[in-house]
DNA sequence: CCGGATCCTCATGGATACTG
DNA sequence: CAGTATCCATGAGGATCCGG
């Protein structure tokens, strides 16, 4: 660990590919970046969530919003009220991800563009 | 795309949705991160990725490789030989997907004991 | 309103064998 | 060496119904 290689990011051996296979397992389901963007610096109720990212289901909402919380990326708090209420809320560390996420936005952004170019290209043989 | 939002990245809307899960779509299979990786800035043999990113299998690299030689980030030259040789290497475009997978490895580094910690306290209930 | 429990489908990807 | 072809297990995730 206090490999220090010299300094920074270095390259990608084992021990880097498996902590960008776990982040990406995180992030790379169907949904958790849906919310996670939803959740962006506001807080929101589980039916408001649900709404604002259709075409998810109830039941999917949950698990994601269960394993984001098991990372300690979202809040969940309970007021018991009648009707219930819910809310979610990012976590600083919920925040800080939300930052790389749209470092991979960015990238798509520029990206995009000469992607469908090269894939159209390919396909044409 | 001369379109230049004022400034920056913005927010999480609809497109700019899609755009990141075109990107996770991309790069989130479970191989392409590894190879990417391995082809950092030299070029290298089929057989010598497949050494290199055990246990991968013959038809997922292969598989694979074609992903990203479609999306124009890895460039596929075959030099007619006896034996056969076919050198693959990073695409400019690939090269700067691998810096932004980079910015995903580093926010894993700062945050993997952390979320391990998260975990462990959510499954103690 | 906020989910949990079940059932079922379908794509990802592993194993293996064969080819130029 | 550099792949392709085939078959098959597994699990993510959609649909639906139920409960507090």
């Amino acid at each position: 660990m206090s490999q220090a290689t010299s300094e920074a990011i270095e390259l990608c051996e084992e021990d880097r590919l498996s902590l960008i296979r776990d982040v990406l397992e995180r992030i790379g389901d169907k949904w958790s970046v849906v919310v996670i963007c939803q959740l962006d610096d506001t807080t929101r109720r589980f039916n408001e969530l649900s709404r604002m990212s259709k075409p998810i289901t109830k039941r999917m909402l949950s698990a994601t919003l269960q394993g984001l919380e098991r990372d300690g990326l979202v809040t969940r708090t309970v007021h018991d009220a009648k009707p219930p209420r819910v809310d979610y809320a990012l976590t600083p560390r919920g925040m800080s991800l939300l930052s790389v996420v749209r470092a991979l936005a960015g990238w798509a952004e520029n990206n995009a563009a000469g992607i469908v170019e090269s894939r159209a290209a390919y396909d044409a043989r």
